[in-house]
DNA sequence: GTCTATAAGCGGATAGAC
DNA sequence: GTCTATCCGCTTATAGAC
C-alpha cells in the first residue's frame, strides 16, 4: 500500500512497481492498462503483483498515492519570501511554459487517472485532497498577503479558488487537446488578473 | 457516423444506440463499458451494433460527436443582447448553480470520455474543436463589447481562453472531486474578474 | 436489420513448485 | 518472493439463419 522512502537508494518491490505502472500508463494509456503491461515494464511476473497487491484496484490505489507524491513534491515547494512572488512561483510550477518531460509524464498520467475519480470513491477522494492542497496552499499565501498588506483586501479562498480552477482547465487543455498556445495564453491572463485583483493594478 | 435529426419523433436506430450509450456510460462508466452493456439498455442484441458500427472504437467516436452536439446545443444558445448579459448567460450554462439531471448527466459523460484523448487523437481533436468553439463564442462576445465601447480595450483572446480554462476546471473539480463548495466560488470570482477586467471596477 | 451461436483471445486472479 | 501453469469469465467480433 505504501512506499518505504527510508532514506536513499536501493528502491523497494513497491518502488520499482509504481515506476513500471507508471511507465505502463504512459505506453498504454490507463484504459489498456493490465497487470500483464505492469509486469513487463520491469521484467517480473504477473503473480508477483499480486504477492504485493491483493487486486489491480489495489495497486493503482496505491499508485494513485504515489503520483499525488510526485506531484506535490514537484509543485508544492515555495522558497519565495514576497507572497506575490511566491503565487509566480507556484503558478510556474503548475504551468510551466516549456515542459520538460517529467512534468510532462506526470501530467499526463494525472490527468488520465482524474477521470477514473468520475465513478471510484477512492479515487475521488484522492483528488478532492490534491485540490484541497492546491487550493489551501495558495489561500494561505493571499491570506500573508493581505495581512501584510501587499494585498488588497480580498476574500482568499475565493482567489484560490479561482486560480486552481484556472490552472486545472489550462493543465486539462494541454493533455485533453491540441490547443497549443491556450496555456500561455491562459498564464499570461492569470498574471494579470492575480495583479489587478491583489494589487489594483491593471 | 451521423445521427439524423431530420425533423423530430421517431428515433433513427443510430439514435437509439447514441441513447442506449450514454445511460450505459452513466451506469458502468467509462472503463467498464461494453457492447454488452450497450445492447442490454435499449433490448437489442450485441451483434446487430455491428450492423450499424464497424467496431466499438468506431461507436465510441460516433459517440463523442453525438455528446458534443448535445453539449454545444445546452451551452451555446446566447440569446441576450449586451455583451455582459452575453457572457453571464454562458457561464450560467457552463457552470450552473443548481444543476439539473440532464446537465450532470452530460458533465459527467464529457468528463469520463474527455481523458480517452489524452492517447486517442480522434477524441482529441473532438475536444480540441468543443474548447475552439467555445473560446471563438466567448472571444466574439468580449470583441462585440470592446468595439461598441461598452467594454475596455482589452484583448479578446486572452479573456477567452482565461474564462473557459477557469470554468474547465470548475466542471473537473464538479465531476472528479467531492469539493462541493468549489463551483460556487468560482463563479463568483468568474463574475467579478469579468466584471473588473471587462468595465474596470472591482 | 436483427437474431442466435460461437469463435478467439485477453483479462484478472489463483495454485503450487522452488 | 518469485516463478510457471492454468482457470475461467468476459470481451470484441464474425457466421449464418431468418
Amino acid at each position: 500500500m505504501n512506499a518505504d522512502q527510508s532514506g536513499e537508494e536501493p528502491p523497494t518491490t513497491e518502488e520499482r512497481i509504481m515506476e513500471a505502472t507508471f511507465r505502463a500508463l504512459l505506453k498504454h494509456g490507463y484504459n489498456d492498462l493490465s497487470i500483464a503491461n505492469i509486469a513487463d515494464e520491469f521484467e517480473m511476473s504477473k503473480s508477483s503483483l499480486y504477492y504485493h497487491y491483493d487486486s489491480k484496484d489495489d495497486l493503482l490505489v496505491a499508485f494513485l498515492g504515489f503520483a499525488s507524491d510526485r506531484f506535490e513534491e514537484a509543485v508544492l515547494s515555495t522558497p519565495e519570501d514576497d507572497p506575490m512572488a511566491n503565487l509566480e512561483h507556484i503558478v510556474e510550477k503548475l504551468l510551466p511554459i516549456q515542459l520538460n518531460e517529467e512534468q510532462e509524464a506526470i501530467g499526463t498520467v494525472m490527468s488520465e487517472l482524474r477521470s477514473e475519480a468520475v465513478t471510484n470513491e477512492a479515487f475521488r477522494e484522492q483528488f478532492t485532497e490534491m485540490d484541497d492542497l492546491l487550493v489551501d496552499t495558495v489561500r494561505d499565501i493571499v491570506e500573508r498577503g493581505v495581512e501584510d498588506g501587499s494585498f488588497r483586501e480580498v476574500d482568499p479562498t475565493r482567489v484560490a479558488e479561482h486560480v486552481v480552477a484556472t490552472v486545472n482547465g489550462a493543465r486539462a487543455s494541454r493533455t485533453t487537446t491540441n490547443r497549443d498556445q491556450a496555456p500561455a495564453a491562459v498564464r499570461v491572463s492569470l498574471a494579470s488578473y492575480l495583479d489587478s485583483t491583489l494589487r489594483g493594478r491593471q
